[in-house]
DNA sequence: AGCTCCATGTAAGTCGTTACATGATTCA
DNA sequence: TGAATCATGTAACGACTTACATGGAGCT
C-alpha cells in the first residue's frame, strides 16, 4: 500500500497519463519504491475504479485515431493521500537477501565472498551516485515534475516541499555509504580468514545427521 | 527465494522439526528476513517436494498419539545452497515505505512529521539493541542453533562461521544507527520548518486541476 | 480443570514479477 | 520504410499476509 499513495502524490502535481506518469515515476520515486510499469497501469485502474482518481480520454497525435487517457486527483484521493501521510504504519519485517546469504558465506570459498563483497559495493556505489544526482536536481529544482509541483503550491511551501525531499534522499545516499563501508569491512574480514586458514578454508555442508 | 535457503541452512545444522525451526528461525534469521510461520510450513513441504529436504515422521510425548517430522538435508538441497551462495543476485529494487512517506510529509502538519521521524527513531532503537544482543550471543557462541551447528563443522571453519554472522549483524548494527542519525536530523529539519514559517506551515493537497 | 506450549497446517486474498501482446506516432 | 518511442494493457504465476482451524502434551 505504498504504490498506491505515491501514484496519488504524483497525480496530485497535475493531471498525467498513465505512461507519463509511469516515466515520472521512474525517474523519482522509483529510487525509493521500485515499480514496473505494468503494475502501475494495474493500479491506475484500481484507484479510479475506488474513487480516488477520475480519467479523461483525450486524442492523440494528429490523425487522431490513437487516444490516451489523463487522471487527476479526486477530493477522496487528496483525503487518502492526507490520512496516509498521518498514519503510524509499523514497519514490515526486515527482509535483506544480500544480508541472509553474508551469514553463510562460510559455504563458499574466500573467492565467492570476495565477489560478493565486490558486487555489494559496486551496486552501492551506483546508487549513491544516482542518489546525488537527484539531491542536485531537486536542490536545483530543476525536474519537470517538481516544477509542476511547485507551481501548483503556495510559495512560502515550497521550501519544505524541497526540503523534505532532499532529506530522504540524503538518508539514502547515507544507507549507501554505509552499505559500502559494510562491503570494505566483509573484504577485510575474507582477507584475514583466508590469511589464518591457510588455502584449504572453507566448508562443505552435510547432507545428512 | 531466500526462505527457501535460509531453511535449507538451518537444516543443515542437524534434523529438526518444523515447529522448532520455526522457533529457531524467530531468534535468528528472522531479524535479517522475516517470516511467519504458516509461510515456513509451507515452504517446508514445498523443499520437501523438490527433493532437498527429507522428512521423517517420529512419535511425540510418552503416549505416543502425537506425531511430529522431522527434517533433514538430502544431498541435492545441500548442492543447492552452495549454488545459491556462490551465485550473483541482482539486488531488487529498494522499496522502503518509510522513506517515500517521507518525501511527502509536506502533506501533514509539523506535529505528523515529529511523529514520523521519533516513532521511526524508536524503532531501530529497538532494532540496534536487540541486533546488539544478538551479537553477544553470537560472540560467545551461546545460541543453540549455533552450537549444533558448530558442532558438525571442521574446528578450523568455526572461526569463519561465526565472524561472517557477526559482520552480518554489525552491518545491521551500522544501518539502524543510520536510520536513528536520519530521524534526528529529520526532527531538527521539522523544527527549522516550523520555526520560519510561524505556526501556517503545511499544506494541502489539490483535487483538480 | 485449565493454561501454556508443542505441533501442523489450510484458505483466501494482496502485492508484485515476468512475459506476452498490440498498435499508433514521430522522425530520420 | 524502419526504428524509437508513445500508449495501454492481460495472463500466469510466485511470494507473502491474515485469519482460521485443530488437537495432543505437560504442568499446576
Amino acid at each position: 500500500m505504498t504504490l498506491r499513495q505515491a501514484l496519488l502524490a504524483l497525480i496530485e502535481a497535475g493531471p498525467t497519463t498513465g505512461y507519463d506518469l509511469a516515466k515520472q515515476f521512474d525517474r523519482s520515486v522509483s529510487y525509493i519504491w521500485h515499480a514496473q510499469h505494468s503494475q502501475i497501469y494495474t493500479e491506475l485502474r484500481r484507484l479510479e475504479r475506488d474513487g480516488l482518481i477520475a480519467s479523461e480520454v483525450l486524442p492523440r497525435g494528429s490523425k487522431e485515431l490513437a487516444t490516451k487517457r489523463a487522471y487527476r486527483l479526486t477530493e477522496p484521493g487528496a483525503a487518502e493521500l492526507v490520512r496516509w501521510v498521518a498514519e503510524t504504519e509499523t514497519p514490515d519485517g526486515v527482509r535483506d537477501p544480500a544480508y541472509v546469504k553474508s551469514t553463510y558465506l562460510e559455504y563458499g570459498s574466500a573467492a565467492v565472498a570476495r565477489a560478493f563483497f565486490r558486487a555489494h559495493r559496486r551496486y552501492y556505489e551506483s546508487l549513491r551516485d544516482r542518489y546525488e544526482a537527484h539531491i542536485d536536481e531537486l536542490q536545483a529544482r530543476a525536474t519537470p515534475l517538481l516544477r509542476r509541483r511547485l507551481e501548483r503550491a503556495p510559495a512560502d511551501s515550497h521550501d519544505a516541499i524541497v526540503a523534505f525531499k532532499v532529506h530522504a534522499y540524503h538518508g539514502m545516499v547515507a544507507r549507501a555509504r554505509a552499505e559500502i563501508a559494510w562491503a570494505n569491512e566483509g573484504l577485510d574480514l575474507v582477507a584475514t580468514l583466508d590469511r589464518d586458514a591457510g588455502r584449504g578454508s572453507m566448508l562443505t555442508p552435510r547432507y545428512s545427521d
